[in-house]
DNA sequence: TGCATATATTCCTATATAGGAATATATTTA
DNA sequence: TAAATATATTCCTATATAGGAATATATGCA
């Protein structure tokens, strides 16, 4: 079997870093297909066939205005992500961990009390 | 040009959502090979393979011990993907947004009184 | 209508899988 | 040393890219 496809989730379309990159521009608000290419020095067919991955995931949604298409940010796709990679933070993040430990102890306490 | 290699990042190493099983099991503690792979109903090859994957992006550490492969989690590894999803919270987070709302509108009021 | 601008699609190719099957390697123990 | 257990590697194949080039499609305007 090969890879899954860049479709099939978020988390296969954000493994590309030019539609990482292209999200993140998006986020400060709705952007044209040659307004994206230009600001992130690719071409335009490139660029489209990227927005095409990042619509079908649904991280993106366009909308045409004459000739122009913009598109935005759908944000709310990466909330599973953001969900999965979050349950990591106790390992970067030290005062997380200082917090956890924290609770941890209180926790005990409170069972010890009952 | 092809994909990027699934050992090129953690993004494309956690595509695989095997591959996140593996992280999120890890994170109770160390595990052999087969513990691994008889956890997760996967064979012991395909296990092995994504396990060198991971070890290859920094995802996870292995030790013997006899026989046994040990692998646990190194979820530093996890931050940059952690970091960049982090700055797209404010799409779902209603909270987080009001949070923001309030911090801009006083940063406004302390910028007014200068 | 005809031309310019904006965007999407198609064709092509090199490359890299994921998974199954078989096998190689390492370590322990009888 | 031989058998058993644990793990890694190799071989095979179908599949899906990403990017370049060329072209098709859509829209606006003179």
């Amino acid at each position: 079997m090969a890879r899954a496809s860049t479709t099939s989730d978020a988390f296969n379309a954000i493994a590309e870093p030019q539609r990482r990159a292209i999200l993140t521009l998006l986020v400060q608000g709705e952007r044209s297909v040659n307004d994206i290419a230009k600001t992130l020095s690719m071409n335009q067919p490139q660029t489209s066939k990227h927005l095409r991955v990042l619509k079908e995931v649904g991280l993106v949604e366009m909308r045409g205005s004459g000739q122009l298409r913009l598109y935005h940010l759908r944000g709310e796709g990466l909330k599973p992500v953001h969900d999965w990679v979050k349950s990591f933070e106790q390992f970067w993040n030290e005062r997380l961990d200082r917090l956890e430990t924290y609770l941890k102890e209180l926790q005990e306490k409170e069972s010890g009390e009952e």
